[in-house]
DNA sequence: TTGAAAGCGCTAACAG
DNA sequence: CTGTTAGCGCTTTCAA
């Protein structure tokens, strides 16, 4: 493998003078030919990891997915993070940066002794953190302390002070309650992810604030663990009361449950209850009919978090919020009002 | 940040003694003590970059999952690489591993940078490729010449001889024609993913062989994009001419779309006509009736395709095979025989 | 405009 | 068992 040595040994000059000539720094004309020739002729590409060493950066970023030991099956089983992670990917692509991937779990200390590497190690110039539970500021406050650069997918307030992007979950339930309110509906309910979800809970906060304020009634409210499973179960315990107008259902998985299983009761959606979903994922348009729903835009989330980091990089320091909005998207499991 | 001379002026040692102590080689047990409790008092942590430098190695390796600026879609669509991703990643954590992330495009002149570059800039040891497309051997092709380790997902003999894990496809192709055959199928049709899509080609060719050897008919074959939208369309021109027995569906996706089809057109799924799908993904389990598929296994698969790459990490050169069994699920997409 | 030399943090060969 | 020394590949003063 040609080092840097050897280009300078072929073009005649000092290994000094290669630097800055593929640098773009100023050298004579026909020096730097000689220099770029001699690199051509060698097949060089610069070895990054000398360049890190004296540069003290990295050029990568590490996208670390917060995974719980009590819902090991959320991340692998809602791909919606894939395309945050092409979201990212595209960014650092743009900027000359790579892209680490982890997925460690919130127990034990190995959390800690990862984080400190993480922070500690210079393999990372900075990280984008997904807590997705509430003890995710844990890891924020760890982070914070080490100084460690990262932005963090959470609304502002939750925790430590930092760096985040808040995905809108608030404002989509609310988005929601009021398509609802619109249509009609009066009595409804809500089948919600974990209770302690981030996500979760603020969507939850959103809609029922919304709901109450527009003279609805929220006539049941169960968890599940944004599984189909959970989904079809959660909607077998929430008919054995009369049954609402609507269901607002925490992602579209669990709004598939849901309709798999008023289905296999005869109850037809959307003619007898309606049902929306939430991630506008793949099996939103799979199901029969399709599922209204709410993007929160995965991509332009990751695209937003990397953009942010990438600034962070730049600037250090202070604290700072965006905000992304969801969009509802209307489609066929909902009847409009009479 | 501390470093190793930090540690080695608090302990009173020398940075070599340090070295190693830190990595578990003979030193006296009072002067490995010494080290280890400067090392916790200053929070030391190595600099993964000094070590990569001297050992040669980053201790990383690279997932590339290429994309076709025909199918831009196909990647960001179809999720499933997340489990791959997650099967990769799991490996590469208990062997001390980190993993990077790319997804490049088929098409023009950065490709071949990129791959030249990775193959040299050595900040991954070896990679893993996921071609997806017929023109995937250059891909392989380039890597090999340069002499960079990489396992490919792709049956064997596909351009280069390299290490490869073969995911089945073909095999899977024979098993859904096996199934259907029993299940009393003779006229069946296939709506197939793109025709330079690798496993849609492997999944075809078994099928076909199987289907036809067992005395069924190919009466209908059309290609779509792995997406919802193209299996419906498929469907629709499909239906132009006489309805099949049964419908081998490349994906879940196009499986999804086909059933939308249908049902728009009364036509009851499984009653009048059986739909197979491939891959096992979400949306099989959301669809309704539940889909009738083939799993793959795509976190075995990434952590066969890692286990395979740190073995010829370890013992270079050669070629090898691994196969990888996917799996029938039969659920309730397909009626049984009367 | 260019070269010599130092140094980023670590490991390894060699002496002692 | 431990210290000295050299060196991995690069960038960057500092002189010339």
């Amino acid at each position: 493998m040609a080092t840097l040595r050897d280009v300078a040994n072929l073009a005649g000059v000092s290994t000094a003078t290669v630097s800055l000539a593929l640098n773009g720094r100023p050298v004579k004309a026909e020096t730097r030919d000689a220099v770029f020739e001699a690199a051509r002729k060698l097949n060089y590409v610069p070895n990054r990891i000398g360049q890190m060493l004296t540069s003290g950066r990295s050029n990568a970023i590490e996208l670390v997915i917060m995974n719980s030991p009590e819902h090991p099956d959320i991340v692998r089983q809602t791909s919606l993070y894939y395309y945050l992670l092409e979201g990212v990917l595209s960014v650092a692509d743009q900027n000359g940066m790579s892209v680490r991937f982890a997925a460690p779990s919130y127990d034990g200390p190995d959390l800690k002794r990862y984080l400190s590497e993480l922070a500690r190690d210079r393999l990372a110039d900075g990280a984008i953190i997904v807590p997705q539970f509430r003890y995710g500021d844990q890891v924020c406050q760890i982070l914070a302390d080490l100084k460690f650069p990262f932005v963090s997918l959470q609304p502002e307030g939750y925790g430590v002070a930092a760096h985040c992007v808040d995905m809108g979950n608030y404002e989509g339930g609310c988005l929601v309650a009021r398509f609802l309110l619109g249509l009609g509906a009066r009595r409804v309910a809500v089948i919600n992810g974990p209770a302690n979800h981030i996500d979760a809970i603020e969507r939850e906060r959103g809609f029922v604030a919304t709901l109450l304020e527009g003279g609805g009634d929220l006539v049941g409210l169960v968890n599940g663990a944004f599984t189909i499973e959970s989904g079809f179960s959660a909607m077998k315990s929430l008919a054995e009361r009369k049954l609402p107008d609507a269901i607002f259902c925490g992602n579209d998985y669990m709004a598939a449950g849901a309709m798999k299983y008023l289905r296999s009761q005869g109850v037809r959606v959307p003619h007898d209850v309606t049902i929306i979903g939430y991630d506008n994922s793949d099996v939103a348009k799979a199901l029969d009919p399709e599922l209204t729903t709410v993007d929160s835009h995965f991509f332009e989330l990751g695209s937003e978090l990397a953009t942010s980091l990438l600034s962070i990089l730049e600037a250090p320091g202070g604290a700072s919020v965006r905000n992304m909005t969801p969009k509802l998207i209307a489609r066929h499991s909902h009847l409009l009002s009479a």
